[in-house]
DNA sequence: AAATCGTGGAA
DNA sequence: TTTCCAAGATT
């Protein structure tokens, strides 16, 4: 074992974080938290975690939900593909594995939304199986550590670290607590900004450190542009109810429920009677919202109408009818939540003006 | 191989 | 306000 390896372990043990809710848990939580984590921070997916168990407390329960309920329990935490991905894993592993998590790295990288470097902690930690992570934190320690220049993201940098990583290995009974003292350090000493390296375990040999380059490592990774992009939303009520279609599958929040949107030249009401067979009446349109992605930016602008009359079948075919009081369990994208939280209380704020 | 896929926290 | 990016995977 690696001297750098020797050092975090002993650090993990008397600094590390050990009071994680997954930490210690069987595969389906360990699984679970490293599918959340993936660029999501700790601290966002802490209530995420323990409301999902809360709902589906076993691999059984999550593959017998359907996917829209899935969805709803990650409603807001972005990436939905995880969600899609976990659900489907959670099938094959009940219909494969008779309901057992598959304990090979190898194995357990087949699963959908499960890559190299969360197949193997989740092998580490649940299995003691000798196979490196390399996630940002890793990425971030090693660019200091060993001085390795280079985009994280670029390939030929990736390999190196997959290399160095491997040749780090500790024995397999101290791969869980390595493993996690990697994480550790990344996230709560060897941080983007202000690394406390007065506390660093492994400061001594860090070259970045003695070449006083801790700061311009890792190298930034290449920005673009983010594209301005705009939609008009149509959220029709009918009653307490309103109009959501289910995304398709690819593309951005697929699976979720998200009002129509309706195209740039269309009049509202005329395009709403021929695409969705609804006749409704424009009350007001809301104010906008832009909401930011990682990749463009979106302007979002919402008409509010009611729906005149009772029979609108041909609607049905295209999405549903969600209560307002079912609007917190379901499965909405972030920014689609805020829109409709805004349209009903301006429509409560509407109502008490009217009453007054 | 480069683009795509969310959201929110931190500086 | 802007910028960066977090326990990455997929195509």
């Amino acid at each position: 074992m690696s001297d750098f390896s020797r050092r975090l372990i002993a650090w993990q043990h008397k600094h590390g974080r050990h009071d994680l809710p997954w930490s210690g848990a069987d595969p389906y939580r360990v699984w679970l938290s490293e599918i959340m984590l993936q660029q999501t921070q700790v601290a966002t997916v802490v209530g995420y975690f323990e409301r999902f168990l809360v709902r589906f407390p076993d691999i059984a329960a999550l593959a017998a939900a359907s996917q829209e309920d899935v969805l709803a329990l990650w409603s807001g935490l972005g990436y939905y593909a995880r969600a899609r991905n976990l659900h489907r894993a959670a099938r094959i592993v009940m219909e494969q594995y008779g309901g057992q998590f598959p304990r090979q790295p190898e194995q357990i990288q087949q699963l959908p939304g499960i890559g190299r470097s969360t197949a193997a902690a989740i092998a580490a930690f649940c299995f003691n199986a000798r196979s490196p992570i390399l996630d940002g934190n890793v990425k971030r320690v090693f660019a200091r550590q060993f001085g390795m220049d280079g985009d994280p993201a670029a390939r030929a940098t990736e390999e190196r670290m997959w290399q160095t990583a491997q040749a780090l290995l500790p024995a397999a009974a101290a791969m869980p607590r390595y493993t996690q003292a990697l994480m550790d350090l990344g996230a709560t000493l060897c941080t983007r900004s202000r690394p406390r390296c007065d506390q660093c375990p492994v400061a001594a040999s860090c070259v970045a450190r003695a070449e006083n380059r801790v700061a311009e490592l890792p190298s930034p990774r290449a920005r673009r542009v983010k594209p301005n992009k705009s939609a008009r939303y149509l959220l029709a009520w009918r009653g307490d109810e309103v109009f959501l279609e289910i995304r398709p599958p690819a593309g951005i929040w697929g699976g979720l429920l998200v009002p129509p949107e309706i195209p740039p030249d269309a009049v509202a009401a005329d395009w709403c009677r021929r695409e969705l067979g609804l006749n409704v009446a424009f009350e007001r349109e809301l104010a906008p919202l832009r909401h930011v992605f990682t990749h463009f930016v979106l302007d979002m602008r919402a008409l509010v109408c009611r729906v005149q009359g009772s029979a609108n079948l041909a609607a049905e075919a295209h999405g549903r009818w969600v209560k307002a009081g079912q609007l917190a369990g379901a499965a909405l994208p972030a920014p689609v939540r805020l829109l409709l939280d805004a349209a009903l209380s301006s429509a409560r704020r509407a109502d008490s003006d009217i009453a007054e």
